[in-house]
DNA sequence: CGTACCTTTGATAAGACTCAAGACTGGTGG
DNA sequence: CCACCAGTCTTGAGTCTTATCAAAGGTACG
């Protein structure tokens, strides 16, 4: 009926309501988390769903091997949406945060009534697959920089949503983490992060905020064979 | 309800139903397509939906530069579900092949009657995120055959389904479209071609048949660090 | 204040890309 | 049936970038 309910135009990012917030919290719990916890692993039935309220986690192949990382998780993002009966993914708490812990089968009832967070998750799930084919994009770049490019504007796009200002980009990973996620060593990040800073495009103000300075030569560094 | 109608639960290959064949015709045409024949180009109104009967298609970011290739589409698979308003991709065929061309407002409405028809749609949602992030976790490996022995695994599964038998694999792409949605360059793609076949881990019957022949050194290549 | 971890910096070497040329395939027309 | 031709595919040599190994510098935490 209306264009915001198809789910053949899914894309398009946006959060929870504060009323969809308070029927989750309905018909799950809060949970809160530390840096570095285990959020769930790769195997686990998948009787709950998590759906992030705050913070920021890693999604990995593995819970031993953390040098391959899928995806980032923020704020209205949820966890094994997309995986069969039991999880193929595991993930970890990246910073403190909070999230719903929803059962699958409280939470397919709520689908029946309310067709709005039905459709919520489709899109979500749309989102997923964009970010994927995104990240799909980055790693066919060969040039270091032209990924870490890549991988800010895709950091900026996702913290724009959540009431972040463009220009300003938070890394609450690791350099570590965010190498596992562009397919690079961790000494290339910190070399590209540095060339950036030295030709004025970026300015790492500390080791968590970088701020674009020129986001013309940025995009040149991924369009076409790489900007020099 | 049943477990496999979950929204929640999606994953899992499979094809449509003579059934829902039927119903598609009904609210569609059936076209066909030569090879190399444009099925869409980015930025074209998202009016219709295709679906794959015969053949396969490659999806390109550009028309015209169809060095990235994004996807493969083979019998089964839509275009143009999870893109917002106007299409975002391109779309060509590789071989020659048929689809259905359905209008998107006819589909609604059939969802509303035909809730499988509907999960069909979410679950090849899911498969579409599923392989973008074998795609990338493919683009992460360095090593070429690495790259070269997840290939052939994905084109197995995705030929498992449509009635393939184990162990053959039919390229109906070039090499140039492998190369591009591997992320190398064409001879590069070659030359892992011919010393996998030196090594006796595969055999190349012909350019557009290949048999697997030793499984454990194939997957060898891309466990681990690369298994030489 | 000390310690452990994360990050940065520096040399080396392996690997793929690029450019260039030769071989093959499939389709076309005589 | 055969010869031709355009496009695809394969092979070869050189260059460039990044991974790897190693160590120093910086931070956060107890």
């Amino acid at each position: 009926m209306t264009s915001n309910r198809s789910a053949l135009r899914p894309i398009g990012r946006e959060l929870l309501t504060d009323q969809q917030k308070a029927k989750l919290s309905d018909i799950g719990r809060i949970v809160r988390f530390k840096k570095g916890t285990q959020l769930h692993r790769k195997g686990d039935p998948a009787n709950t769903i998590l759906c992030m309220v705050d913070g920021a986690a890693k999604v990995c192949r593995n819970a031993e091997d953390e040098e391959h990382i899928v995806a980032f998780r923020f704020a209205g993002d949820f966890f094994g949406l997309a995986e069969a009966g039991s999880l193929v993914y595991s993930a970890m708490a990246v910073t403190d945060g909070a999230a719903y812990r929803l059962p699958v089968s409280a939470l397919e009832s709520q689908f029946l009534t309310d067709a709005d967070l039905k459709f919520y998750f489709v899109r979500k799930l749309s989102q997923e697959l964009y970010d994927a084919q995104h990240r799909a994009f980055l790693l066919t770049r060969r040039s270091a920089m032209a990924r870490i490019a890549l991988f800010f504007e895709f950091i900026e796009s996702r913290q724009a949503i959540s009431g972040g200002s463009l220009g300003q980009i938070h890394l609450p990973m690791s350099r570590a983490d965010i190498a596992g996620y562009i397919g690079m060593s961790p000494e290339a990040v910190s070399r590209s992060f540095r060339i950036l800073a030295s030709r004025g495009i970026v300015q790492s103000v500390n080791r968590r905020l970088v701020k674009i300075l020129d986001r013309d030569r940025l995009g040149a560094l991924y369009s076409r064979q790489g900007g020099g």
